[in-house]
DNA sequence: CACAATTCAATTGCACACAACTAAATGGCC
DNA sequence: GGCCATTTAGTTGTGTGCAATTGAATTGTG
């Protein structure tokens, strides 16, 4: 099938396989988000909101940097999201009195009683999988190790020069 | 640490797990954006831009609705996106003749062209995630399978109600 | 032929995601 | 104390992603 062709043929063949790679994740991330989604629905949460209630109902209270950190998310995405929570009466936001530049965001009474409501949730994004408990953990440290890597690859300018064919 | 505890606290110990897992996809979905992000700059292509001037470069013409069907997405989404290659001058939207109710998309010349410079891409993609190609190819038969299983429980409404806890 | 149901693309509205920028507050240094 | 770099949220602009709706074209049925 590929019997080690030209490097142009070559490259056409990795085309395709990244083709097929780019597409698979892009895929199975959305179709993900779609299960979240009507999952979500009953509790009136989106899924990245969702997120966000997860960190909060841990950490009770923390300010929208340490938010960002730990969901990887900037204040140009986080700043509308969490209005949209205190809109809908899940969260307060209140500028530190430490430190004016931050503001700490906490669960109201609401927000913390919805855990409650979405105790059901993982068990239903887990049968939706198909996957068992073990699969999951698998596939999560895969992940996790790749984002890792992405990570470290995509944040070196260098990356780019060391890689040769460019001109 | 998990001795078999009560009903309450398993769920608790689901969110917690659920947590990590709907974390490390939703990074390495956006880690992934990221890198191709980056490598894509210079061609002047967005992630999902990319994903159509793939298919296009398999297929050198077909209508919005096929492209729609391989990148399981909608007309909502589609019809900015191709608006865009077009004024980059990468593709030529015209009505089907046969059937006016259909947009045929097409490569121009500089869209053809691009594929050239294209061809770049996956292996700066594959270095990046730091995975050999068998590992790549594994990864990405999972997330098919995953997409599968989720396309087909998240579109079944029954699947809501034979979840018992619900209420 | 006429009419209803279906198909297809486009549009609208909402919610991320992220780059780039602004503005306020803080901390370090002289 | 005064000044400057840094930190922190917020804002703006662009580009998806998707549900819901619109409107034109086509198909099926009587």
């Amino acid at each position: 099938m590929t019997p080690t062709p030209t490097p142009a043929a070559a490259s056409a063949e990795w085309l395709r396989l990244d083709n097929q790679i780019c597409f698979s994740l892009h895929a199975a991330s959305r179709a993900f988000n779609s299960v979240y989604r009507v999952t979500l629905k009953e509790l009136g949460l989106t899924y990245p909101q969702y997120l966000v209630m997860l960190v909060l109902w841990e950490e009770d209270e923390l300010p929208v940097k340490k938010l960002g950190e730990h969901l990887r998310l900037d204040s140009g995405t986080l700043s509308p999201l969490l209005k949209r929570l205190e809109a809908a009466g899940l969260v307060r936001r209140e500028r530190s009195a430490r430190d004016e530049r931050s503001v700490e965001v906490r669960l109201t009474e609401e927000g913390a009683a919805l855990r409650e409501r979405a105790l059901q949730v993982p068990r239903r994004i887990a049968e939706a999988t198909g996957l068992d408990p073990r699969e999951i953990n698998d596939l999560r440290e895969r992940l996790d190790r790749l984002t890792e890597t992405l990570d470290s690859a995509g944040l070196d300018p260098a990356a780019l020069e060391e890689t040769p064919g460019c001109r």
